[in-house]
DNA sequence: AACCTGCCTTGACATTGGTCAATTTAGCTA
DNA sequence: TAGCTAAATTGACCAATGTCAAGGCAGGTT
């Protein structure tokens, strides 16, 4: 029986993130000395935005929602991650500030480690640089494709994009789809209210022939989905620079 | 009398750029052999979405339009830039493909600069990584305010927010905003339709009491449209890293 | 001055999505 | 199983924005 909170486990998972692939073990191991094991309820929130922070994070597993709000309580949500994605990095080019907050949307564990670390590393280490500053222009491609998404993409057909997103594009013939989290949150994730994400699922349905059951929805095709969503979309349907999950 | 058009001038420009600060003036000289100076007329198309790319660009003067726009005609605006910003050069990090199209939303003089420079820059100076890096999680940031703004601010709020983001913030008193490009333009930027465009800013008057007169809009003081629009925002007042025309 | 042309505004109306309140459903726990 | 709770759905209604069509205005040209 493997124990998924050990340091070694720890050391394991860094080493095996894409984004610090090529770095020294000695870089890990000071990761991982200063690192803690964070397992967490539902709802419960991880930093605040604006907070001073000290500490990134990477999820290993559940789901992290990271978000904003107003003065006056209304909540604006920037992701949601999952399994392998970090969090909280970027802090380093903002002050040492997190520029949003982080609260966990399904009980999950995360593990936290010392920002000081990475930002020095990546004073030293220029691969690690270049590879970061891809994966960040990458997310800056699937950001202005999502503020795309919300101004020409109505409410059913940003649903069905989400859905598409959660499977594999190259796929044919039937495909079960399993929705990830509530759907509440799935409707904050592509903003709208939860009433119009229900009325909005239903039209995709009466639109498409999918079939919904719960929280599981059948589909005899991708393009069943990929028709009727894709057309108010500026890229092709394998939209493989689209993963959902995928900031930072 | 300056020419504006030589060579010179385009390796001061280049130099005197906040993203290559600390370059060497090889770099500078590199890049200023394979420079060209495009003057555009307005609407002029600088490149296209999903194009081939081997060139970046930075804007002398006037504004650069960054869209992509679905089969069907239907347009996203993702950003509009002016003088000092650069553009096209995350192209670098996605196979050498530009990630939207291009042009001139007015008249505007570009310098066109070869990728492959900058490429190889970026390979052996880890100064500028670090220093592109900071920049993009800097956009990243304002990225996601963007989207939140469409999320919960209306139509008038944004409007009201971007007339705050082409002011100097810490102003006191009476201030006069000149619109730097067309009605129909900053709709789109804004993610509305003309015509929202024009009754959401009659009703910004209506709330706030601005003064218009055309393209000009006089303000007693900044707090008449803070208070209006940045109670729909999760940052405070004095916005610092949301100056407009920020992309790149 | 007359006339274009493109931008902007306005009105009338359609559509979409948000809000509020009432139920229904599903998953837990006792 | 009964009962609790949170999530999801539904209906009725409203507000915001989009659409289409008609004018109006301003700047540039002849």
């Amino acid at each position: 029986m493997i124990k998924t909170n050990t340091k070694s486990d720890i050391f394991q998972t860094i080493k095996d993130l894409d984004l610090f692939k090529g770095c020294e073990d000695s870089f890990f191991q000071n990761l991982t000395n200063q690192s803690q094991f964070l397992p967490l309820k539902k709802n419960q929130i991880l930093f605040l935005h604006e907070e001073s922070a000290t500490r990134f994070f990477i999820i290993k597993r559940g789901w992290i929602k990271l978000f904003r709000e107003t003065f006056d309580g209304t909540q604006a949500v920037i992701d949601i991650l999952t399994t392998g994605h970090i969090f909280g990095e970027t802090a380093i080019f903002d002050k040492d500030i997190y520029p949003y907050s982080a609260e966990a949307a399904e009980p999950a564990e995360v593990i936290s480690l010392p920002l000081s670390v990475l930002k020095s590393e990546l004073e030293t280490n220029s691969k690690l640089a270049l590879k970061m500053l891809s994966e960040m222009a990458q997310h800056r491609k699937i950001q202005d494709k999502e503020l795309e998404h919300r101004t020409i993409q109505n409410a059913s057909q940003r649903i069905g994009c989400f859905l598409l997103r959660l499977t594999n594009q190259e796929a044919s013939g039937n495909v079960t789809i399993h929705l990830p989290y509530d759907k509440t949150l799935v409707a904050s994730r592509l903003g709208m209210q939860p009433e119009t994400f229900s009325r909005a699922l239903k039209k995709l349905k009466a639109e498409t022939g999918i079939e919904i059951k719960g929280a599981t929805i059948f589909l005899e095709s991708l393009s069943q989905l990929s028709n009727y969503s894709c057309a108010a979309c500026s890229s092709e349907f394998p939209c493989r620079d689209l993963k959902s999950g995928t900031a930072g």
